[in-house]
DNA sequence: CTGTTAGCGCATTCAG
DNA sequence: CTGAATGCGCTAACAG
């Protein structure tokens, strides 16, 4: 029995009010709670606005006032990332709470497509952006006619704007004084390539353990490429073949840590056991073959974080200096099941 | 040095033409590749418009045109769960290639939620909605005018739109028939709430494979709950307790499985060993330390079909009858490791 | 308190 | 081939 099933060419406010016999500006008013209407009238348009199913065009409305379309871009690598979705999520929560909307942008970690996909979020006129860079030049996120800009995962490089981070440095460093603490002293590193900032930082949370423990780093023991979890097994293989193997490996996220647990469960049962810990929590930590330390942080935080800074800056007419939130880790322990 | 770094009041084709001495329209003509005017013309405005950096308004462009917003709209429960996730990137991909872009909607789970969440996203103009429903009234999603819907993962009920569907029954059946086959007689079934399209399909694929095999079935060895890891933990236990516990446990989602993963792992290491299977394949199935039977499909394909179904009902002006598309399941076996 | 005029940025329609 | 008028749906800025 619903009145509006059928495609009649969408009501306007014109009708409303021709219908009620007002003019559009007083449908106007009672729609966006204006004061300076009768009360009365404002409950006839409004009635009448119900039993019409009547809603107003969104675009118009920005259109002419000229105001905020309170949608978010959010741009990332790969959405199918846990890491990605749940800042996502995180960004979602704060947005709605906002009114606001998140648009999607994936660039499958190509800068041209991170391009082209900001030009295109800006064009179609989102409040601001949340971008994970997939590249180190973030010259293009630079003067976006004022748009607010953050960046996640990754500090600005040559432009001045906001960004969440995670502790990277402080969370390896961590997990690699936790090794040391239980008398490692040969701990092999999977790494993330050294250009991006995430792997870089990392490497240097192992490099500093290591020297405060009075440990030689030796480039035998180290590994840094892309985080595949396939690449990330040869690696730790590779590793566990020396003449003098690692007794624990850290691995700087979780694609790694997941190569090195697949190097691990194919070794020899009688073989001397290896210590691992890593990066990034994983489901089913507590299911795992072998206990496993990581470094553990919410992503949801990130989002919600990201989203707080842009809609602060928003708020603010004044320039404000860049910001910089940094979410911290904790270090988590998965005994072996049994 | 780039010349469009500060916060002017946004360029438009007024200004385009007035520094070029031309009408708005050459502009608009030009930039819309319209036939019907001068190459020459043309070369110069494009010219232009990349010099000054000039970018037409979207938004204007569309109230004017009454043109498609080239924007699809997402409603999902929670796009933290990988599922959704990965629905995403796949109607993403098919979108982009449309020139078409995401809005986000959660709805957690929430049937209040998820009419508001419709309603703001029709309102923003989108040209269709892709909705992973969150109650088994679809009543609101009927009539929008005009506008295509696609439901993802249930069947419409009471309303005429397309859907897409994963072989829900099939894989449950197919996983239940690998336990028989593997001799198990006494089969536990961790399921969903029947009053959800996909619980009660999974569990009709139990119940007809364990037909099929003449075993009557037994309500202590079935549980329908929430699909929440430690609810499903507590009720593996419980019917591991009984006096002739299940041989084998069936599991229909992910979320029953890791919670049955963890029923069985904190057995004593003497007592029976247990089958499991379960729907949803599992990242690290590899690792655990006993043997999974998962039934695993795709999920980017569920979002790429949905995103199928609706750009081919838009494109087409005659009345379409409704579609659905079955997403196929495969049997996957997990060896334990060693 | 309500109505009228004008125009957001662009594209359709019709002149030239 | 180009330009001028007109209006998409809505709301500022002014009347009354």
């Amino acid at each position: 029995m619903s009145a509006h099933s059928d495609s009649e060419p969408a009501l306007t406010m014109r009708d409303v009010a021709a219908r009620l016999g007002v003019s559009p500006m007083t449908v106007s008013r009672a729609l966006r709670g204006q004061r300076g209407i009768g009360e009365a009238t404002r409950q006839r348009v409004l009635a009448e606005v119900a039993a019409l199913g009547y809603r107003p065009n969104k675009r118009a409305r920005e259109l002419r006032s000229g105001g905020p379309s309170e949608l978010i871009g959010l741009v990332v690598t790969n959405l199918a990332n846990p890491f990605y979705s749940q800042l996502a999520v995180g960004l979602e929560q704060i947005c709605v709470s906002y009114g606001a909307r998140v648009m999607l942008g994936s660039t499958g970690e190509d800068p041209a497509t991170e391009r082209d996909v900001v030009a295109d979020l800006v064009d179609r006129g989102v409040d601001g952006l949340v971008v994970v860079p997939a590249g180190h030049d973030h010259g293009h996120l630079g003067g976006l006619r004022d748009l607010p800009v953050v960046l996640a995962a990754s500090p600005p490089m040559g432009i001045d704007v906001d960004c969440v981070l995670v502790d990277d440095f402080g969370g390896t460093r961590d997990a690699c004084r936790r090794l040391v603490a239980r008398g490692h002293r040969r701990i092999g590193f999977l790494g993330l390539p050294p250009s991006l900032w995430t792997g870089s930082e990392r490497f240097r949370g192992y490099a500093v353990a290591l020297e405060e423990a009075g440990i030689a780093l030796d480039e035998r023991y180290v590994s840094q490429h892309r985080g595949d979890s396939g690449l990330a097994k040869e690696a730790a293989r590779a590793m566990l073949a020396l003449p003098d193997p690692p007794t624990a490996l850290l691995t700087a996220n979780n694609r790694n840590t997941v190569g090195a647990l697949r190097a691990l469960r194919d070794r020899a049962p009688d073989e001397e056991p290896v210590s691992l810990a890593g990066f990034d929590d994983i489901e089913l930590a507590d299911m795992l073959h072998l206990p496993l330390t990581v470094v553990s942080y919410d992503p949801v935080e990130i989002g919600r974080a990201a989203a707080k800074l842009l809609f602060e800056r928003q708020a603010s007419t004044v320039p404000q200096p860049p910001r910089r939130v940094t979410i911290a880790t904790t270090l988590v322990d998965h005994p072996a099941p049994r």
